[in-house]
DNA sequence: GTAATATATCAATGTATATTGATATATTAA
DNA sequence: TTAATATATCAATATACATTGATATATTAC
C-alpha cells in the first residue's frame, strides 16, 4: 500500500496530465461541443471549421484519456463526453487548489 | 456592449489561457505550494528541487496571468497565491464544463 | 465486386515554450 | 564601497505537440 505522499504524487501527475489534455483550445471546443449532445465527426468539422485529420487526431487523445466515448451507427461514428468523469476530474482540481486542507 | 457570442468566446480564451498556465507540472506544484503560506523564491527552489531560474521564469508567469502576488521584505521576495482569483477561474472551469446548461 | 462516404493513421513541418547557462540587478551588512 | 545573498533577465537549446497533406481503412449502397 502507497504512502500518502506517494498517492498524492500520482494524483498530481493525473491532475497535470487532464490539464494538458484541456488546454488546448481546440480540444477544449470539442469537449464543450459534446457537452449536451452527441455528435459526429463530420459535423464537430463543419462546427468548429476544423479539417477532419485534426478533429479525428483532438477525438483521440480525448478519448484516451477517458473524457469521451464513441459508438458507431452506421458509416458514422458518434462521440459523446464523459460527463461522470469530467465532473471527478474538476473535484480533484479544487481539491489541489482550493480545498482548505 | 457584446453579443453573447462574443462574450462566450472571450471567455473560452480566459479559461484555456488558464489552463494553459496551469498545465506544466512545475508550476502547478508552484502553485500548490503557495496555496496555504507565502514563501520566497530561495524557498520554493528547495522545496521542488529546482534551479532558481527556472523557478523566477514560472513565477514570472504566474504572476503576469494574476495566479499570484508578491512583496519584497529585505532582500528576499515573498510569492503568495491569490485564492479569490484561483477560485473564480475553477468556477469558470466548472460552467463551461459542467453546468447544466 | 465497385463507388461513395466517413473516419483514422502516418510522416513531415512548424511553433510554442520549458529548460539551461551565463549574467545582471537589487538589497543588506561590514 | 565592497562583499554576500537573493532574485531576475537574456540568449541558446531542447522538446513537446498542434497542424497539415497524403493515404489507408471501414461501412453502406449499387
Amino acid at each position: 500500500m502507497k504512502d500518502g505522499k506517494e498517492k498524492n504524487k500520482e494524483n498530481i501527475d493525473l491532475v497535470v496530465k487532464f490539464l494538458e489534455v484541456v488546454s488546448k483550445k481546440n480540444r477544449f471546443k470539442i469537449l464543450r461541443l459534446l457537452k449536451n449532445k452527441k455528435m459526429c465527426v463530420g459535423k464537430i468539422c463543419r462546427a468548429l471549421k476544423l479539417p477532419q485529420n485534426l478533429v479525428s487526431h483532438h477525438l483521440k487523445i480525448l478519448k484516451n484519456f477517458g473524457l469521451i466515448s464513441s459508438e458507431r451507427e452506421g458509416v458514422r461514428i458518434f462521440y459523446r463526453m464523459n460527463k461522470k468523469i469530467i465532473r471527478d476530474y474538476l473535484r480533484l482540481m479544487d481539491k489541489k487548489l482550493n480545498s482548505k486542507l
